[in-house]
DNA sequence: ACCGGTTCGCGAATCGGTTCGAGGGGAAGA
DNA sequence: TCTTCCCCTCGAACCGATTCGCGAACCGGT
C-alpha cells in the first residue's frame, strides 16, 4: 500500500495526499477529511525509505557500541538507553552498530551508506581510528568520551580528572597518607582508553600536591578480579588505608576483600572513587563517591547530535561533568594504628 | 555522490556500475577494472535508501528493548550484544526501539514504516500487546521469551519450569525440606512476564511432587532488595534450608543477607538457581546454578528471523533451551541442626 | 461583465538506486 | 560474404515518497 493508493480511493492526487500529512500546504477541509478516512481505514504509514531517499535525511542516528565480547560496564549500558531514550523522544531512531573486531563491515555501512544522519561514538581513545573515520566522511558525530586532541569536536564527557582529584583531597582531609588507586584494566588502559589515563593523571597530581604516597593498580572489571587486586595491593603496601576506584566491577570485589581482611569500612579503611548511583548505592557501607549523570549525558549527547545535524558549521560545543562527590558512609578519618 | 557520478567518470551507463557492483550480470573486465577504480577513488557506497526503495527490503531488524526507566538485566543486555553481533555477521543492521510506557510512537514507527525487514522481541508478557500488532502487520518477527500461547509462533526461549524443578529435586536430593523460591519483582510478575511465573509454576509442582514446604516471594531486582527479601524469609520461615531464585540483581544481597546471619554456604543454607554465567561464577562460593546460554540464544533468535523472513510461510520454529545445572559450591546436604 | 487576488488541487520532476528488454558488435560457422 | 548467436552495454521504467509551478475556481469590488 503506498501513497498513491490513499490517493486514488480519496479521489485527489497523490500530492494532495502527501501536504494532507505534511501539513506544508493548506489543504481545504473537506479534502482532507476524505484522505485522513482513507489512511486511517488502511492504516498508512509512509514508506521510511521512500521519504529518506526523497529528503536526504533518514531520522535515525547510529550509534557505535564496545564489541559483545566485551561485557558492556553498567555506565555504558546506560548510555545506551538514555541515547535511545532521547531519540526516541525526538522522533529519531538509533541504529546500533558494535564496533572493533571484525565489525568494521558494520561501521563502513553505517557510516558511509547514508544510513543515519549522524554518530554518536561510546569507549573513545584517547587515539581513536573511528574518529579519524568520521571526519574524513564529513557525517556529523559526537563522542561519549574525548579523545586526547578534543578542542574542535563535539563532545559530552566525565571530568575524570578532577573527580579523582577530588576524592583524594577528600582522603587527605581525612587524614590519609598512604592511599590506593584501581584503574580499569590492563588492555583497556593499555589501549588509550582515556578516562583511566585522565584519572591516573588527576589521582597522581593530587597525591603528590597534598605529598601523599600513592600506588595504582590495573584490575580487570570483574568482581573476583577486584577481590585479589586489593588483596595484592594490601599485600604490598600495607600502610594503604583507603582506596580510590573508578572500576565499578570491581567493588563488589573489593568489599568482599575488606570483609574477608575484617577491616571495618569506614572505621579502618575507606574507600572511594566515581561510580554510577546503583553501584554506590549497593555497597556496603553506601559508597561516597561521584555520581556519574549518565542518563542525562546520553539525551545531552543526542542533543548535541541533533544541534550538530541541524547546523553542520556551526562552532563545536563541549559538556564536561564534574559532579560533586555524595558524601555517604565509606570514608571516613584515618585509622590511628592502621593496619 | 551518486551512482551516476561513477557512470559518468567511467564512461558507462549506471546499469553497468550497478552490475559491477552487484555481479547480477558480467561486465567485462577492462570496464570493470576501470568501474572499480572510480568508485576506489572517490570511496563511493550505494546510498541505503535508494536501495531498500527499489528492493523492498531494508537489510534492518528491529530489536524491541524494555524501556530504561526499567534497568536492563544483564541477560537482557546479553542479548542484546548477542543479537547485534549476530546481525552484523549477516551484514544486516539493528534498530533500537524502546517499548512501553510512551514510546509506542517509536514501536509503530519501527513497524509499520517498513523501516525494517523483521523484528526481534524481547521481555514477553505472557499476553503481549505488541505480539498482537505485529501479527496484525505480518511483518516478520521472532521473540525472545515466549507468550501463554505460542503454537504457531516463532520464538527462542529460556525452560524456566524444568530448571527450578531441576534446582529443586538437586536440593532434595541432597535432603533440603524447607526451601524458598526468590522471584523476580512484584510488578514484572504482576504484568504477566512470563519466567516469573513459569518458574514459579516449576518450583510449585516440583515441591509437591517430592512433598517439601515451599514459600515464594517477589523481590525487586536490586541487590539491597535481595538482602531484606532474604532476611524477611528467613524471619517468616525459619526452618528454610536453602533458596532458589531468577532474580539474578538480587544475588549479592542475598549472599550478604546471609554473611550478615552468619550461615555459611553451603555448609548451613543452600543457595541456587537460573543466572547468567558471570553472575553465577562471581557468587561467593561459586553458585550453582543453571547458566543461560544467552549469547547462544541471541544469535539463535536472529538465525530464526532471517529464516522467517526468508521464507515467510515455513512452518514456526521454536527452540526451548534447558541447559543442565553447572555443579559449583553453593549447595550442600542439609545441616543437621538447621537454624 | 470584468478584473486582480487568493485558495487549493493537479501533474510532473526528482531523489539514487535496480532490473529488464533491446540492440550493437564481434566471432564462429556455412 | 552472410547468418547466427552470444556477449556486453545501454537506455528506460520503476520503487514511493516530496515539492514546485501551473492553472482552475472562486471571491469581492467596480
Amino acid at each position: 500500500m503506498n501513497i498513491g493508493e490513499i490517493a486514488q480511493r480519496a479521489g485527489v492526487a497523490r500530492s494532495t495526499v502527501s501536504y494532507v500529512l505534511s501539513g506544508k500546504r493548506t489543504v481545504s477541509d473537506p479534502i482532507r477529511q476524505r484522505v485522513l478516512a482513507v489512511i486511517e481505514e488502511l492504516d498508512y504509514r509512509p514508506n521510511a525509505a521512500a521519504r529518506a531517499l526523497k529528503e536526504g535525511r533518514t531520522r535515525t542516528l547510529g550509534l557505535v557500541i564496545p564489541p559483545a565480547t566485551q561485557r558492556l560496564t553498567d555506565m555504558q549500558l546506560s548510555f545506551v538507553a538514555s541515547v535511545v531514550e532521547a531519540a526516541a523522544h525526538a522522533d529519531f531512531d538509533v541504529l546500533l552498530s558494535p564496533s572493533g573486531g571484525d565489525h568494521d563491515r558494520s561501521f563502513e555501512r553505517i557510516v558511509t551508506g547514508r544510513r543515519v544522519d549522524g554518530v554518536l561514538l561510546m569507549e573513545i581513545r584517547l587515539e581513536d581510528d573511528r574518529v579519524t573515520r568520521l571526519q574524513q566522511t564529513g557525517l556529523p558525530f559526537v563522542t561519549i568520551g574525548r579523545t586526547a586532541d578534543p578542542h574542535d569536536m563535539w563532545w559530552v564527557d566525565i571530568d575524570y580528572t578532577t573527580l579523582i582529584a577530588r576524592c583524594v583531597h577528600h582522603l587527605a582531609d581525612l587524614g590519609h597518607r598512604h592511599i590506593a588507586f584501581i584503574n580499569r584494566s590492563t588492555e583497556l588502559v593499555a589501549a588509550g582508553y582515556g578516562p583511566g589515563h585522565r584519572a591516573l593523571t588527576g589521582f597522581r597530581e593530587a597525591v603528590s600536591e597534598r605529598g601523599l604516597t600513592g600506588v595504582d593498580a590495573c584490575c580487570p572489571d570483574e568482581a573476583t578480579a577486584g577481590e585479589t587486586c586489593l588483596g595484592q595491593l594490601r599485600a604490598d603496601h600495607p600502610r594503604t588505608t583507603a582506596v580510590v576506584t573508578i572500576n565499578e566491577a570491581a567493588l563488589p570485589g573489593i568489599q568482599r576483600a575488606l570483609e574477608r581482611a575484617g577491616l571495618d569500612v569506614p572505621a579502618r579503611f575507606s574507600v572511594t572513587g566515581v561510580a554510577a548511583r546503583h553501584w554506590a548505592e549497593d555497597f556496603r557501607p553506601p559508597l561516597t563517591a561521584a555520581d556519574v549523570p549518565t542518563l542525562d549525558m546520553g539525551a545531552e549527547a543526542v542533543e548535541l547530535l541533533l544541534a550538530r545535524i541541524a547546523e553542520p558549521e556551526a562552532p563545536p560545543r563541549q559538556l564536561l561533568h564534574a559532579p560533586p562527590i555524595s558524601l555517604r558512609a565509606s570514608t571516613g578519618p584515618v585509622p590511628r594504628n592502621p593496619g
